[in-house]
DNA sequence: ATGGTGAATCGG
DNA sequence: CGATTCACCATC
């Protein structure tokens, strides 16, 4: 008899051992799928090793049931690089494995009876005699062609031997069970090649031969080693694609990360014109299931050499990796929620165990990304920053948003029919309501934060929590009318314009006014082709909007983003602001312009002159003051529950614990976060140098507490 | 995750 | 006082 040991999709750290009947020994082998009994349930699993021995440990071993792969489907190193970022994030390895391989690989068996044909009623009389009734009852159950699963007709059936009237039912024909089908790998679908079109013919003279040896000679010597790639976005693309046309004459396996699905279709749509379709995979979960599983057999089959994707790509099957690229590296877009993990982090891990050379790619990369790169002398300039823009000040006159200078530029674009598109990045009508005769301010009954007001709505919404209240008519306080908004959003922008043009074709635009995909694609559709004047929207309008055509590009009051709590904001605000010009360079009369009542701020000033560095250098002062990153590495602890009382006491002994260990500097919180659900969350800080001591630490104190909260980390 | 277990809490 | 809810625990 041989033994397997198998990993589940459960949040366990925890591996499990099955048999291996005699007549599967034969088929079984370490990395294929294996459906096992698992409790009551049966669960999809892999098979980590295969021992002769029967383990010490008392417990019952269960067969395997059934094999579910010919052939493995997971490489040793793959494996491997589960693991160890199942130790850097502490998220367990099983967890990570489900969301690394498309969904369908995972099957449950779910036990569900359909109803074959309803019998008539003498035949039921027949087989159950004055049970008729009873029995009638229960196949009424079954109102559709839906099966209905062992767990809802337990439910619904709560009386004695119910089991066996189902498995009587079952024998007479008159319900059947039905199970899933499991995924099978399929031969990969054919894909009809298009001829690849060699010709670059936008590339430039531009002399990138030192940066492309630079590179090369990492790939050659087979080592880990990153750079940081700073550029423009269109010279970094000009640079990548033809350091990938080099490597694909030698086939190295190259992985590219995206930060978000928009622009990775285009960048896919050049980078298929300049290889080909053939050797091309992509990775993100808006294709369609089919696709996916395709890509992902192809990816695996070693059928491909180039794979594109969004975060979750890192998990590509690619059986080994050269050279990983990441666009746009300071997007927060690459922090994956739950599974909590960061695909730059685990990108570098594997790389490290693959022996590749990671890009980061940036037009202004974050600080820290900055700071240990230079210092490490691994930065690739590819120079060029962009042009200067204009600021404007304005603290706001007569209440009204738009300053006279600007509302002049936009009406001399407006009355010329040049596209306009106007950012700020806050939602709704107001950011407050506040009574002028007691000062009362509407806020959160939850978490205390102010209330935005959405006039179109006609609601209070906690932006922290997502309370909604009905919009004050009167003062809660003092029953005054006097109610006034406070710190203007989109929402009153579109107002404002709309007052002051009440002619213009006017669109606004927010992340989550878009529902689904048609409703985006019409509005660029109908942008693209002159039909709007006047575009209004929050930062979600950068990387989508086509840039070509706006002639006016202001941003409105970025100190409102600069003035969040978050160390990072000024990195942000830069890069939104960086990238905006650079996307407006390619209209030659396109201008940008800031409006803002602090001028003199750091990003701002550092904007003005167009100059990155100094915005690090300022940037790197006041980390360096505060202990921030980069010069320490900060871990957030997320801890959830449903009792609060608990949670807290969880929080403090937690807080207990870690205080002992030297390497954790700082300890901040704990602190409740306001949720979305009822469920309660407690969060804790922590600042230290040593990250990797300090999550092994932690994840020590957590295994003996036996805790399994999310955990960020920043540095 | 998830379903079973025994303690803790609820209502008439 | 039984019924119901809930933290706790193991899962091979």
């Amino acid at each position: 008899m041989a033994y397997v040991e198998v990993i589940l999709p459960l949040p366990l750290k925890k591996t499990f051992i099955y048999s291996v009947s005699e007549e599967l020994n034969p088929a079984i082998k370490a990395g294929v799928r294996v459906l096992v009994p698992f409790r009551s349930r049966k669960l999809t699993g892999f098979v980590l090793k295969i021992e002769k021995e029967k383990p010490k440990e008392e417990f019952q071993i269960k067969p395997v049931l059934q094999i579910l792969d010919e052939n493995p489907i997971l490489a040793p190193n793959f494996v491997d690089f589960i693991f160890k970022l199942s130790q850097t994030s502490l998220v367990a390895p099983g967890e990570l494995l489900k969301a690394a391989l498309p969904p369908s690989f995972w099957v449950e068996e779910k036990g569900g009876y359909k109803l074959v044909q309803k019998p008539k009623k003498d035949e039921i009389k027949e087989k159950f005699g004055q049970k008729t009734e009873a029995v009638e009852k229960v196949l009424n159950l079954w109102s559709g062609k839906k099966a209905l699963s062992w767990s809802y007709l337990k439910k619904k059936l709560d009386f004695r031997g119910w089991p066996s009237l189902i498995q009587r039912l079952e024998a007479l024909g008159w319900i059947r069970k039905e199970t899933k089908i499991y995924f099978k790998r399929k031969r990969m679908e054919v894909i009809s090649s298009a001829p690849a079109q060699l010709q670059l013919t936008f590339f430039s003279e531009r002399n990138y031969q030192p940066h492309f040896d630079l590179i090369e000679k990492a790939l050659e010597k087979k080592e880990f080693k990153y750079f940081l790639l700073i550029g423009s976005k269109s010279r970094r693309e000009e640079f990548f694609l033809s350091l990938l046309k080099k490597r694909a004459q030698v086939s190295s396996k190259i992985l590219i990360l995206w930060p978000e699905i928009a622009s990775l279709t285009c960048f896919l749509e050049r980078l298929t014109n300049l290889l080909g379709p053939k050797r091309i995979a992509c990775l993100h979960s808006d294709l369609p299931l089919r696709k996916r599983e395709s890509d992902w057999v192809r990816i695996f089959q070693d059928e491909v050499d180039v794979v594109v994707g969004t975060r979750s790509a890192v998990f590509a099957p690619l059986p080994r990796i050269d050279l990983i690229y990441i666009e746009e590296e300071a997007d927060e877009a690459y922090v994956h929620p739950s599974p909590a993990y960061d695909a730059r982090l685990a990108a570098k891990l594997r790389a490290q165990q693959d022996k590749a050379v990671v890009l980061l790619a940036s037009s202004a990369p974050a600080v820290s990304s900055f700071f240990h790169a230079k210092n490490q002398g691994l930065i690739i300039d590819l120079g060029h920053s962009p042009r200067k823009l204009n600021i404007l000040v304005y603290s706001g006159e007569n209440s009204k948003i738009l300053s006279p200078e600007l509302q002049g530029m936009i009406e001399a674009r407006f009355l010329s029919r040049e596209p306009v598109a106007l950012l700020i990045n806050r939602r709704g009508y107001a950011s407050i309501l506040v009574c002028l005769r007691c000062g009362q301010i509407a806020l959160c009954p939850k978490c205390r934060r102010a209330l935005t007001f959405y006039a179109r709505k006609d609601k209070l919404v906690c932006p922290q929590c997502g309370f909604k209240d009905k919009r004050w008519l009167r003062c809660p306080e003092c029953q005054s009318q006097v109610i006034s908004p406070r710190g203007y959003g989109l929402e009153a922008v579109e107002e404002e314009i709309n007052r002051l043009w009440p002619q213009a074709r006017i669109r606004s635009f927010e992340a989550e006014s878009f529902r689904g995909k048609k409703q985006l694609a019409t509005f660029l559709k109908e942008f693209r082709s002159g039909q709007i004047d006047i575009v209004l929207g929050t930062q979600f309008l950068l990387s989508h909007l086509d840039w070509k055509k706006v002639s006016l590009a202001a941003v409105l009051h970025p100190e409102m983003m600069l003035a969040q709590p978050d160390f990072r904001a000024g990195e942000k605000v830069f890069s939104l602001v960086w990238r905006l010009q650079e996307e407006m360079e390619k209209n030659r009369q396109g201008e940008v312009i800031i409006q803002t009542a602090c001028p003199e701020n750091y990003v701002l000033q550092a904007l003005a002159k167009a100059d990155y560095l100094e915005l690090v250098s300022t940037e790197l002062r006041f980390r360096r003051l505060l202990n921030l990153p980069p010069y320490r590495s900060l871990i957030r602890i997320i801890l959830t529950g449903r009792s609060r009382r608990e949670l807290a006491r969880q929080a403090r002994e937690l807080k207990k614990r870690l205080d002992e260990f030297q390497e954790i500097e700082e300890i901040l919180g704990p602190v409740f976060l306001p949720t979305r659900k009822g469920k309660g969350e407690i969060q804790i800080w922590l600042k230290g140098k040593k990250k990797e001591e300090i999550i092994h630490f932690i994840s020590l104190i957590l295994n003996k507490m036996n805790l399994s909260p999310f955990l960020e980390i920043i540095d």
